[in-house]
DNA sequence: CGGGTGTCTTGACAGTTGTCAAGGAAAATC
DNA sequence: GATTTTCCTTGACAACTGTCAAGACACCCG
């Protein structure tokens, strides 16, 4: 009775008319994220969000069952974007510099192109430190960038004819370090950002090869 | 006439009596700090700062014009705790293996003894991201970091008698990201999180330095 | 065409927030 | 001891938040 949404939440979704439900739901979460990127986790609120998209902003309530609820679906909908980001880079290249470049080069376009995205992404991993329900979407994609990268570096060890020198957590921590300081100094309007991004990791994929 | 708080904060501390004012404004600080520490940035009200100290929610504007001058104020506070941290490991070693063991012992104990401290530095930094009056104070702090760990590289690279590999914004972020990553883990409850750490410095530190 | 269901808007609620003014208490000054 | 200055509390304000109920609109099926 109160439950009309909780139903439709809860029941399998309706056959044939109701990808509309789900394309909503995947609407609402883009005009969302577009807001998150924005503002931030904690300074979007439901009815901001709702101004940039076009509808209003009770609809949110009947389409998600929280706030909560519709952050963490937007952050497993933007997960599916990212993971295949640097895929073409690992089938396409044929040497280690070749990788190398076009890995760097992948960095630099999303740095560049989707820093509101990352910098809700590193939000949303820090507020994962103060809130434990975000902490569970958190660490799943987490260990899906870990994996992301891991292609990368191991498909740049085969390409060397070397071993990777440390294990999968500590390439991505290394390299995600380094990323997340560039997304700053680019923020922040350095404009060596770019260029410096592209050295470190120059300098920084060799020495996680064995020697 | 409406400034008598502003005046305060402008003109110079009253000579004799008013260290008081300053040393309320870092009481105030720590208070702030805690309860920042436990709630992070978005969720830590005024009001919350200060029913965790011995004064009431009104006393905040009397010492700092805005909230964010509070913030701002916290941060530069709390960083003064930050820069001698590695100091005696420094000062104190006399082989590259002593240095890299009281590193890593050193980076373990503040993880656990001050982990609300650092996901809030990891929070205010995002922050930073997204609100430009907190860009300064934060950049000016991540100098000092880089620094502090600047000098724990080079001394490690002396003792060991070979060159760094690596610029210094590069260490940094080398070490940034697999602590960062640490303390998420340590956060979420993992119980390796604290060797793991252990075991990619003792596995990242070499690396740093040139063949 | 009329009833019914899915979709969305509107308006309201209780709670919280930063801010500040008015005033009391305490301390310093004369 | 009286008065001024410093310090702090109290209470209020407007704005904003997540939530939800009541109802309007549109669409489809009989």
């Amino acid at each position: 009775m109160t439950t009309s949404t909780a139903q439709r939440a809860a029941r399998a979704p309706r056959r044939a008319p109701s990808e509309k439900y789900d394309e909503r739901r995947n609407q609402l979460a883009e005009s969302a994220l577009q807001t998150l990127g924005e503002l931030g986790y904690a300074r979007a609120s439901l009815r901001e969000i709702a101004n940039n998209s076009e509808f209003s902003h009770g609809v949110v309530h009947y389409y998600f069952k929280d706030k909560l609820e519709l952050i963490v679906y937007c952050v497993r909908y933007y997960k599916a974007q990212c993971v295949t980001r640097y895929d073409s880079v690992v089938a396409d290249s044929t040497s280690p510099e070749g990788l190398l470049d076009a890995f760097a080069a992948k960095l630099v376009e999303t740095l560049q192109d989707e820093a509101p995205m990352h910098r809700l992404w590193y939000d949303l991993r820090t507020q994962s430190m103060f809130e434990q329900p975000l902490r569970e979407a958190v660490t799943m994609i987490d260990k899906t960038l870990e994996g992301m990268i891991w292609r990368v570096v191991s498909r740049y060890a085969e390409l060397s004819g070397r071993p990777v020198a440390m294990t999968p957590a500590a390439a991505y921590g290394v390299l995600d370090g380094v990323f997340q300081q560039a997304l700053l100094a680019h923020i922040s309007g350095s404009p060596t950002a770019l260029e410096d991004l592209v050295a470190q990791v120059h300098g920084l994929m060799p020495l996680v090869l064995a020697a």
